[in-house]
DNA sequence: TATAAGTTTGCGGACCACGCAAAGTTTTGG
DNA sequence: CCAAAACTTTGCGTGGTCCGCAAACTTATA
């Protein structure tokens, strides 16, 4: 019916055999079917069966796929964050790397521009289940772990074995998610990219926010570089 | 048969009526008996109506304190670390708010002691549980909303309004899931107390150990009033 | 002590995850 | 081009989960 579901699939589909292709195909087909019904009718209102009958394959194929619809809806935000380890590795070898990483994912979400009001009011509707919540922050500990395998690569360090990209990866995911439900929440008064990038400078910097009157070590000057630092943004 | 369920549980039960009382004693009992039956036997092997037989209850009635067997195990997590909110409004006034919140949850490991090698080996067994692994995850987002909370009570700010409290707890709780991952993989080299205070430390420092070569803002200093400020421990 | 408020339980229904084996599709290598 | 190997889809069956409902029971109120 409709191809919407590759808008944002800069192709991965590069050298990969017909079976694999069609896996792929069949496995974000059933995501999208799955975060459109549940945005359409409530996620408690839709059956495997009918996202499974929104592709036209069974009930048990779906499962092949994903163990819960959760899953299924879940998998998308898992795939669009994957980028943000991409545009670090390509950030200046020069930048610090809480600005490069800052950075990185900040462009990541200029990159995919403001959602829709309809799309928000939709989504709003959609984390408000409960079963859900949960998914979600299973597929973030995902986007972490691969956020933290691209810090490693940077920064020359093991993922496995040193904890400072995870550490790092951790607390970046976490400003993330904190920045995206405080956005959620509060009427979009400005763009969701401003509202990411002011957490995660905030966080960066050491929450002065929170140190007002007590001296701490960590706001001795804040990470600059990273405000106004490249130009694909209005105002 | 053992009353080892209230070897934490600092009195919760002032001030109650029976009513309340028995759900409390109820729902520990049921959090306590999941957690003892999926060690001995793996979670998959472990049905709702063993845990509510383990209980004396019907398996209906454990469905109306917990919706899931991982729910149940998971809420033991959730009601030991609900204290270091309380830890950190203890903490003095003076300190700064990272070391406050640092020296809570150190307080609050020390406080709980090392767990013997044999639980250790369970819980390695537990975690290793895909289905259980998201519903720790809920937990923790559960313990980083109440010291989210608690950060804002102590700082004047409003954890709903402010991202400050949420950013920082947020940091806190990942490093936290960060070090006691670490910690479980790497084979008990030092105590977790230890593991988990130096992630939090490297955190709050800024992460020094990426922050190699290039300068960085954040390294200005490091928060040394940290290490050893409480007196509770050997060596 | 009567009445209200809350809890436990069996029953039943909708749904879900997954093992298995039969039928279908793609790949591989003669 | 064909046949065997590798993999995917599907129906079916089983064991299990979650939850609404209403009847019995327990605790609270006055």
């Amino acid at each position: 019916m409709s191809s919407e579901v590759d808008d944002l699939t800069i192709d991965e589909h590069a050298g990969l055999s017909l079976r694999e292709r069609k896996r792929l195909v069949a496995r974000e087909a059933l995501s999208a079917a799955a975060l459109r019904l549940a945005m359409d009718k409530g996620l408690e209102n839709v059956r495997v069966e009918d996202i499974a009958a929104e592709v036209g394959v069974s009930a048990r194929t779906f499962n092949n796929y994903f163990s819960s619809k959760e899953e299924a809806i879940c998998a998308i935000t898992i795939r669009r964050n994957a980028r943000i380890g991409d545009f670090l590795l390509k950030r200046p070898a020069d930048e610090p790397i809480w600005t490069a990483t800052i950075n990185a994912v900040v462009e990541h979400y200029s990159d995919i521009g403001e959602p829709t009001r309809e799309f928000v009011r939709r989504f709003r509707m959609l984390v408000s289940n409960e079963a859900l919540r949960g998914e979600f922050l299973k597929a973030h500990g995902e986007v972490e772990r691969r956020l933290a395998i691209a810090v490693a690569q940077r920064t020359g360090t093991d993922a496995t074995s040193d904890l400072g990209p995870l550490l790092l990866a951790g607390a970046i995911a976490s400003a993330i998610r904190v920045a995206m439900i405080h956005w959620l929440h509060h009427d979009l008064v400005k763009p969701m990219g401003e509202c990411v990038r002011a957490a995660l400078t905030e966080l960066a910097d050491g929450l002065p926010s929170l140190t007002a009157r007590n001296q701490s070590s960590l706001e001795a000057k804040p990470v600059s570089d990273v405000h106004r630092n490249h130009d694909d943004e209005d105002e």
